[in-house]
DNA sequence: GTATTTTTTGCAACCGGTTGCAAAATTATT
DNA sequence: AATAATTTTGCAACCGGTTGCAAAAAATAC
């Protein structure tokens, strides 16, 4: 079937070696033996196997990139940029969809079977467990879109939540909202958590600030819109939400517009992310940048010096977010 | 490090065959054989390098997933469900972003080296001498979402585009319109080419109905906002548009909102894909279904066929598109 | 031109598995 | 119990490469 070694090398009537020599960088052979064996190999259209080649370099170039999340918006462009990135440095993506019935354990094995070179898991929900299983295997994971620690046990990249939801409250505060609403994602993820704590924390230092809050199911349109008609329906709202995401955020636009109301002039909103379409002209929402963009790019960096140096300490890397004023607060209040 | 049938062997004091045999389904090994195995292996936490096996078996099962399309929220279903029906029969999609700068001849070849045992290409707009690199290379190819052809070269899964033109065009004329935009996708692309000319032949067997045409850069909001903008600053606009996407359709949507005009009453809009978003009840957007999950599922059907039987005469599988009605058509004319 | 150093080359073992074949062990038959 | 048929097992070669080591060739020194 497909042309060998040993065929290019009985054409060319040299060893084995020199030819494979010749296919791996670094290797000493002499200028007439490397033009020979590239003749004969462009004659036969050879191209080393590198599966058969990493069984003795122990390299496969190979990195399993895991992830949760096929429904954020967000993700098509965490997927876009990973694959490119990781492309680009002459690594190849191993994809695993860890929805809900696939079996964690399982797919970790899998990765081993495979021999990735790493693992990255982009991932705000996956438990740390997960990634641990390849820690102790001695496969370099760094988690994408993890939970900052001082003290981390594996590479995480991601933001700091506790500040991005300071960062929300302040941004409220700053337009002169007293009557504050937090619209979390679902309750037990730790991005909620933190978010709220950041938030609240903010808001404690305003005593004229009113605080009141509930989550949505899922990162999700749907849930989004449900939790904010439930808002709707009670006896008063807050006048503005901080919303767990941006899907989040637009269900709950959704809801209020259905409402017959009006952002940002009876409720305003903030989500978090800024994904592509929070900047369309018809959605136009007021968010906080998650830096997807240097998140990923990080974490290629921190998995590459990984796989030079395997025993790297662990590191939290922290990217900034920033706030990006568009349409769904109002503007701050002069005085 | 990782533990190798070797060790297993030795702990069971067998031979390495039994230990091999025992982990390959189909070969012959006593229960009292089996056992002794399967305790050393657990013990040693062995499973077996698929690489390594992969070299006799001659079967990585790696599927090399190929796509251009990273920005249309349409293909996070599509990686999901791709990713998902290829993990539950085993397969592993090696996934590939052809992006502009990156070079289709290199990423062929590195599918190959790595010996995937097929490849699906998931696009409506890379050339089919992509596809044929694989096919002339021995490679099992499909590939998704591909132009329809009654005597196909290869593999193709997909939707009669000349059939969901004149779908579409049937749509707006059972609803009264009679003054028609075509507001296509990109013009070089045959989907687009093909849904101009089925859009074209309905309109003509209607005399009364008047055809007005332009195109989109991209399948992008921002194009579909530009060009609908374009065309209302003209003299006139029609009363409704057949627009490339959904993507398209939103851009057109927020054009006209922005424009002060009113859906359905002032201006009509109909797109194709039918994606999450296409539901919401913010956008609500009437479309033509482009049925993915279905899509998919006969990709994965014929790939793995093509697995068992690589000389499988080359097929073209066409799946139906249905109209979804929501709220961006006016209600049909009773007469 | 010979001796020495350096570079290039090929041999053979190895990476971690699978598999055809024949010997050994079981099981069935008489 | 002896023989035939069947199943299980291990040996050794192979999949397609890489690489340490020593021999051969080339380059440099004297």
């Amino acid at each position: 079937m497909a042309t060998t070694l040993d065929d290019v090398a009985k054409l060319a009537g040299v060893s084995r070696s020199a030819v494979s020599r010749t296919f791996t960088d670094g290797a000493s052979v002499s200028l007439k033996m490397r033009r020979k064996v590239e003749k004969a190999a462009s004659e036969l259209g050879y191209s080393p196997n590198f599966l058969a080649r990493s069984l003795t370099t122990r390299r496969t170039k190979l990195i399993g990139l895991v992830s949760d999340n096929f429904h954020n918006p967000l993700f098509l462009d965490v997927f876009d940029q990973f694959t490119r990135g990781l492309q680009d440095r002459g690594l190849r993506p191993l994809l695993v969809n860890l929805s809900a019935e696939t079996d964690a354990e399982s797919s970790a094995q899998m990765l081993r079977q495979y021999s990735v070179d790493g693992v990255i898991v982009a991932s705000s929900t996956l438990p740390p467990a997960f990634s641990k299983t390849f820690r102790d295997a001695g496969v370099p994971v760094v988690n994408s879109f993890g939970r900052y620690s001082s003290d981390p046990d594996m590479h995480i990249v991601g933001i700091d939540d506790i500040e991005c939801g300071r960062m929300a409250a302040h941004e409220l505060l700053r337009r002169g909202y007293t009557n504050i609403g937090f619209l979390g994602g679902p309750e037990p993820a730790t991005s909620t958590q933190d978010r709220f704590t950041g938030f609240q924390n903010e808001l404690l230092r305003h005593p004229q600030a009113v605080l009141s809050y509930s989550f949505a199911d899922a990162y999700s349109f749907d849930a989004g819109r449900k939790e904010m008609q439930r808002l709707l329906r009670g006896a008063s709202h807050s006048e503005a939400y901080f919303c767990g995401d941006d899907v989040l955020s637009i269900g709950a636009l959704s809801a209020i517009k259905e409402a017959g109301l009006n952002v940002p002039s009876d409720i305003g909103v903030i989500g978090v992310n800024d994904m592509q379409m929070s900047g369309w002209q018809n959605i136009n929402l007021t968010t906080i940048r998650q830096p997807i963009g240097q998140i990923i790019s990080v974490s290629i960096e921190l998995m590459v010096s990984m796989l030079e140096n395997p025993h790297r300490s662990p590191e939290a890397r922290v990217c900034p977010c920033t706030v990006i004023e568009r349409g769904t607060l109002r503007a701050p209040q002069e005085n």
